[in-house]
RNA sequence: GCCGACGUAGCUCAAGCGGCAGAGCAACCGCCUUGUAAGUGGUAGGUUACGGGUUCGAUUCCCGUCGUCGGCUCCA
């Protein structure tokens, strides 16, 4: 991008202008599986197919759906794709769609389209599901038989629900773009056989897929790993492993914070701070049941005088330690413990992502306990809290999640039921849209997750509220009640940041590292502009520190524009230009990170104003 | 873990079909004393991720390990 055309608009609002971008693309009023954008995609994947059939004859097609931004077509094929088999198979794409092929639809018996596909296996396979009238054509369970169709287009045909459009002639060839080959299990399931996804996207107009392309090249700019880099945030290293993190000084310093702003909130809302170690003993996991559900991801234990340790993936045995230490009674109720706890977990080295996935992170963890009949009331708080810290944080789109019972649990169902419905209630009295998850609670309860997106609309969860049936029973965690008898205590874990780690790598990229005043780590760059100004620019700089400001004077012997220039690239909020103008008025000249000048004002105005920004967050 | 790609200076990247490894930025030493996004000259910087193998010779070819990236599966 050439200098002059540099955006001036603040960077922070970029993600929620790329968000309406997609929908400014879906057609008025019509859910996206209906809407002709769609039916580009679904049929751009077909002619995908028939390409890549037409290269490979001997290939065996498996499922191609349209996604959200495009499509793909899982293939099994005699060798691996290079770049250059895209670039030809996007090639013969455009000369298919320019050639006007007809989609075709037809209804099918089963046996008729077990004709049709018999070198198929993997249709072989999909029509048996639908025989069984339990998966549909993507192999996705359904309730209802599904009548079985086919498309057909060209010398390509596909078994296949649809949509598609009527012809390729609705198909701009100047809007498709195949993007990436990545492997991919057939049917996700990892046991069965590796195939080859191809990505690929397709818009209404040659403009879409620019506006696109030209989103993902924004998105690769707030990257946290490349601004981690550049803004010297953090780093790994292969010496140290893989998936664990150095905080650098600059990082350190918003960690610092948000802990301090943590420990505020929490100590306000009747938290307790506790300190636990990193290992125990064989036994605590055992008795907890992680040794038996949850061992894949624990590290191999360490032998201190012949007993077995092992590293904790959680905090929660070690905090309801605390609460056994002493006989409890219903007035205690609720009691919060909170502690930011390193765990480590094993994650297969594939899955590990710059901050996002590690395998050594701290989670800001807390256990509630408390009387069934405060449950609803203490979800209500703890969801209440976490919208309340999220958005202190500047995160306003926040997807919930709730999750029901799995297959695999403990507990009674009547228990489970109630308990989802706690937990509902509480996302309806908050106010917030949330998404059901069925089947997808943690072995021992239900759970509500808040998610937020990155850079490229992947969703990442932050904060987790969980209810446990099964550590009180396990631990035999009491309480006397009113009528002076032992009662079961109910327990809820919840990560509120979920990970440190994770939530600065969400921060950096929804910030793409213009960090809000009272996060940036430095607040502002004074900048002398010649070394006669630096004296005053230092004696600026001591009593900007007395208000509690972050500041750095650039004293390099550079010209100013270089200041400047570097102080925009580390995204500091404030650059305070020191000519000779301004020590004579005792005055800084501020500049602003989006490239607005606003001139010279007095020093005690910019302590205002920097004061004002930070207490309202911005 | 699986499929594929990749690993060259602090960073971003060249080159090398097996024969002395190169640039910009950053760093360091000077000169310039600067008015809202890069002033200028010089110096230094490398066991080409690591370990083996083939070879007169490997940074290049082969094998393994580690790591990174894009996915899949799995999760804060």
């Amino acid at each position: 991008m050439a200098l002059n055309s540099r955006p001036k608009w603040d960077e922070r609002f970029l993600l929620l202008s790329l968000v309406s971008l997609e929908e400014k693309m879906a057609d008025e009023n019509v859910p996206y599986e209906e809407s002709h954008l769609y039916r580009i995609r679904h049929s751009a994947s077909h002619i995908m197919a028939q390409a890549v059939l037409e290269k490979f004859p001997e290939g065996k097609v498996a499922i191609g759906p349209a996604i959200d931004d495009g499509f793909y077509y899982d293939f099994d094929l005699p060798r691996p794709l290079t770049m250059e088999d895209l670039e030809s198979i996007e090639k013969r794409m455009r000369a298919i769609i320019q050639s006007k092929v007809e989609f075709v639809r037809k209804d099918v018996s089963a046996e008729e389209a077990k004709e049709i596909f018999k070198d198929q296996p993997f249709k072989l396979e999909l029509i048996a599901g639908l025989e069984e009238g339990n998966l549909d054509e993507d192999g996705n369970p359904t309730d209802e038989k599904p009548q079985i169709s086919i498309y057909s287009q060209d010398k390509f045909v596909d078994l296949c629900r649809g949509p598609h459009v009527e012809n390729s002639s609705q198909i701009n060839p100047q809007a498709v773009k195949l993007l990436s080959v990545a492997g991919a299990y057939w049917r996700g399931d990892e046991k069965r056989p590796m195939l080859q996804r191809i990505y690929g996207t397709a818009w209404n107009k040659p403009d879409e897929l620019k506006e696109y392309l030209w989103r993902l090249e924004e998105a690769k700019k707030r990257d946290h790993r490349k601004l981690g880099q550049e803004l010297d945030l953090f780093s790994t290293v292969d010496e140290i492993g893989a998936g664990l993190i150095l905080w650098h000084p600059k990082g350190g310093k918003i960690r610092k914070i948000i802990e301090n702003f943590w420990s505020e909130e929490h100590e306000a809302n009747g938290y307790e701070f506790v300190y636990t170690p990193h290992i125990g003993k064989s036994k605590l996991w055992e008795t907890s049941g992680h040794l038996g559900f949850y061992k894949e991801n624990m590290y191999s234990p360490v032998d201190i005088d012949g007993q077995q340790y092992f590293l904790k993936p959680m905090n929660c045995p070690f905090h309801i330690h605390i609460y056994k230490n002493t006989i409890r009674s219903y007035r205690e109720f609720p009691i919060r413990y909170a502690e930011e706890g390193t765990v480590y977990r094993y994650e297969r080295s594939g899955v590990l992502h710059g901050l996002m996935r590690v395998r050594g992170f701290t989670q800001d963890d807390a256990h509630h306990f408390c009387r069934p009949d405060q449950m609803p009331s203490e979800i209500d708080f703890v969801l209440d809290f976490s919208l309340h810290i999220l958005r202190s944080f500047g995160f306003s789109d926040i997807q919930a999640y709730l999750s029901t019972m799995p297959e695999k649990s403990v507990g009674e169902p009547e228990r489970w039921h109630a308990a989802e419905a706690a937990l509902e209630e509480s996302l309806k009295r908050a106010k917030v849209t949330y998404k059901l998850d069925p089947g997808g609670g943690a072995f021992y309860g239900p759970k509500i997750d808040l998610k937020v997106s990155d850079a490229i609309g992947r969703e990442w969860q932050l904060t987790t509220i969980q209810f446990d049936f099964n550590l009180p029973d396990r631990f035999d965690l009491t309480y006397i009640g009113e009528d002076g008898q032992p009662h079961r205590p109910y327990m809820i874990h919840r990560a509120l940041l979920g990970s440190l780690e994770r939530f600065f790598g969400v921060l950096i990229e929804y910030y793409a590292g213009a960090f809000p005043v009272w996060l940036s780590p430095v607040q502002a760059a004074l900048i002398p502009i010649a070394d006669r100004h630096v004296d005053f620019a230092r004696e600026a700089a001591a009593k900007l520190r007395q208000e509690k400001l972050r500041v750095m004077v650039d004293d390099r012997s550079e010209r100013m524009n270089a200041k400047i220039r570097d102080a925009q690239k580390q995204k500091i909020p404030y650059m305070l230009v020191i000519g000779d103008k301004e020590i004579e008025n005792n005055q800084v000249a501020l500049r602003l990170r989006n490239g607005e000048n606003l001139g010279p004002i007095p020093i005690s105005a910019f302590i205002d104003r920097a004061k004002e920004d930070i207490s309202k967050k911005i």
